[in-house]
DNA sequence: TGCAGCTTGATTGTTCAACACTATAGACAT
DNA sequence: ATGTCTATAGTGTTGAACAATCAAGCTGCA
């Protein structure tokens, strides 16, 4: 699964460029149809079998697109947007890619700026700030409160697992999103899908700060060991010292990031 | 570059309590203003608008037009929106009107339905039951680590004077913007952005539930007073203390809530 | 030189009219 | 009544237009 296609090379986003990817082949890409000749089916159905959700418009599949994009790194922060452009390599309209806009801006991918255009939105010290108060506010009142064998236990595990195939792959982008998976499944043992589905927006944003930084060996490699022990804690029935572990976890996080932000950003 | 500028046909935004339908327009059939005469800047502005964001897009007034007209009751849950039929309702074009649905979409006040468009969406039980969960989740932690004299405290005590004077008033809509208000200075006492906007989301929908149930004296009536003692047990350094009032209200909220949409549920 | 104002492209904001696709309501046959 | 078929209305998407705005280059001139 997540067989990623990405676009040839992020500067093409970043205004100057003028290479512009010719891009004639698969990946989900409609065609542009010609009125008089074939006329293929433009409603699209996105290649993964599974989810309850068999329909997809364009815009969200774009979307989706475009979000990868941002979180692979592909789409750097500050970087802009041109409807344009855009709209040519992807091959949509300027109107459904505004849709997409619409969307992601909402999810705090992008930013707009009135007149100006929509760019990769740029975290911030603050923003990494907020985004691991909202992480220990949520998880450990999540895991406070768990009952130890509750299903999101079970993700726990899976997450765990395959974090260390990642790892031992040396594949550090499926780390940080074993990771995430992780922490998504100790806000499940809330049972709150409105919560859940906000945490799945922070994560998101978080990505975007893990894209920024580099070396993400260092970033990821000391903690999912960290998380196993949480883990355990929970099963044997102690959510009160999982919760304590949970929250130096944080803390310690949160330390690190913003400590591999300022290095980067004092340059 | 402040400077604030009111455009001609603002009027048409400013919906005085009618439907969402025009004046009749002089002239025959649906004409929109041509290029060669008259012609609006259509750049719009917000007047009040304290905030950062001095310029606003046609987009994001018709969609606080629509938050507002579905937070009044005037679009009832489940009703189907006609992308044509409101784009001429409201003098703007479709595409225009499908980056709104977007917005309000991801908001949780709209709900797709693929080739079918967009509805009202319809708080369900669980709903209910969900935005409580979270409520709780999020305003207790926020009540219980709270300085007493954090600015979010001014801000629950001039909730609780505005509701007061909605009572005596006899404008209950206005106590129950007043009673949000109150919450969302509660979350506002963890010092988040995030969480803060997260929860007017949830408000968001919390609303829709209100406009869902009659009779809204007896829905906001008894909750305002207790308000005040929360209030007071926090400003008097006992946190503990107004958490779980806070925690005891939100219950009782929530089976009140609950009842009273079982009861209509059942019609 | 320095700088205010004007001109000019490039890009966004918004609209329009068209067409492709889908779902639903009737008409019809069974 | 039940099922199939066909209009038809509504959504999904497009490309082209124009208006408004921004950014930068150019001018004229103290």
């Amino acid at each position: 699964m997540a067989a990623f296609r990405l676009l040839p090379d992020a500067k093409h986003f970043t205004g100057g460029g003028k290479t512009l990817s010719e891009e004639g082949e698969s990946g989900l890409a409609v065609r542009r149809p010609q009125r008089d000749e074939t006329k293929p089916s433009r409603q699209l159905e996105v290649a993964g079998a599974r989810g309850p959700e068999p329909v997809q418009t364009l815009a969200e599949t774009v979307a989706a697109r475009i979000r990868e994009q941002v979180i692979s790194g592909m789409l750097t922060p500050g970087s802009h947007l041109s409807e344009l452009t855009l709209s040519e390599e992807l091959q949509v309209s300027r109107n459904t890619l505004r849709e997409v806009f619409r969307l992601l801006t909402k999810e705090g991918l992008l930013r707009y700026e009135a007149n100006r255009g929509v760019f990769v939105s740029t975290p911030s010290m603050s923003t990494i700030i907020d985004i691991y108060r909202v992480r220990r506010f949520i998880e450990c009142s999540a895991m406070a409160q768990a009952h130890p064998r509750h299903p999101g236990a079970r993700n726990m595990r899976a997450a765990v697992e395959t974090a260390h195939h990642c790892r031992e792959a040396r594949d550090w982008l499926g780390v940080g999103s074993a990771d995430i998976a992780f922490h998504a499944a100790v806000v499940e043992l809330a049972d709150s899908p409105r919560l859940s589905s906000f945490y799945a927006q922070i994560s998101l944003e978080l990505r975007l700060v893990f894209g920024l930084l580099q070396d993400p060996e260092f970033l990821h490699g000391p903690f999912i060991d960290q998380n196993l022990t949480i883990l355990t804690e929970l099963e044997n029935g102690r959510p009160a010292v999982a919760t304590e572990m949970l929250e130096a976890y944080l803390l310690r996080a949160e330390r690190f990031i913003l400590g591999a932000y300022a290095r980067i950003a004092e340059r």
